[in-house]
DNA sequence: AGAACTAAGTTGACATAGTCCACTATTATA
DNA sequence: TATAATAGTGGACTATGTCAACTTAGTTCT
């Protein structure tokens, strides 16, 4: 590799095709105003839940308070419910409503759109590199 | 590849990580509190300079109502200078001052030492061919 | 040359996302 | 029990992104 910061770049741009593809598209399916952001963290619920909310800042990487506001915003779209957890008084664990099930099943659909589409010019052993990379890091 | 959707995650993932360790190191030589979407545009003016806006703005991906405020802001720190263009009246150009390309040095160190960080799991072999498809999409 | 169109850049107004810090309530531990 | 650590909340702020209206300068077409 010539210069590694190079791939800050090229990661970057790979983002923001992500998201200029998407937001055309996601537009159809996003009527309650969700966002990516939104988007992300019910798809990290999903995977994860029910789950409290610093394990699904710590899987997201990003700040706890702007987890409090994001999942109160998505609990008021009627997307996620959160339950106290018995164990332990401070804790609420989330988890996806059936709507937010629901609505899951759409992102990802769009989201698989989405990538296929970026990735069509490779060939599926860089694919599945380019994968296997990822996880590792 | 199980499912495609996943890429976007590990991607995001990958960019929080990189921006969670710049973070840190960058403070140090960000005295003039560019940040890092000025970073990145200083850096990828010193790839493309003299260039006018819109070619920044295709490049980056941007809004160009937003890369005005950015440039702006360089410029009122000395990172960069702009020139009328003479062909066409409408156009600025835009070049790293002396200062700019100084920082942009600092930047290229700092960020390449943040991704050798983080691909150290990775075999040379998978860089290269992460970078290859990254280029290629 | 003049009208209509296109392109470059700017501005306003707003929306979303991220950061930092102080705080409460609960649980763990010395 | 006193103290420290953890989970989550709220305030205040900065940074980034979006959208539409606008100005000015080129372009095209007749």
């Amino acid at each position: 590799m010539r210069d590694p910061y190079e791939v800050v770049y090229l990661v970057d741009r790979f983002m923001r095709r992500i998201s200029a593809n998407l937001h055309e598209k996601a537009l159809a399916i996003d009527t309650d105003r969700i966002g990516p952001f939104g988007g992300m963290i019910l798809l990290t619920l999903s995977d994860i839940e029910p789950a409290p909310m610093h394990k699904l800042v710590e899987q997201m990487g990003r700040d706890k308070s702007q987890m409090t506001r994001a999942v109160r915003s998505l609990e008021d779209k009627g997307m996620i419910e959160r339950h106290g957890c018995p164990e332990d008084g401070r804790v609420s664990l989330l988890q996806l409503t059936k709507k937010g099930r629901t609505f899951v099943i759409e992102i990802k659909k769009v989201l698989s759109q989405v990538i296929d589409e970026i990735l069509a010019p490779t060939s599926s052993a860089e694919r599945r590199n380019l994968v296997e990379v990822l996880r590792k890091i």
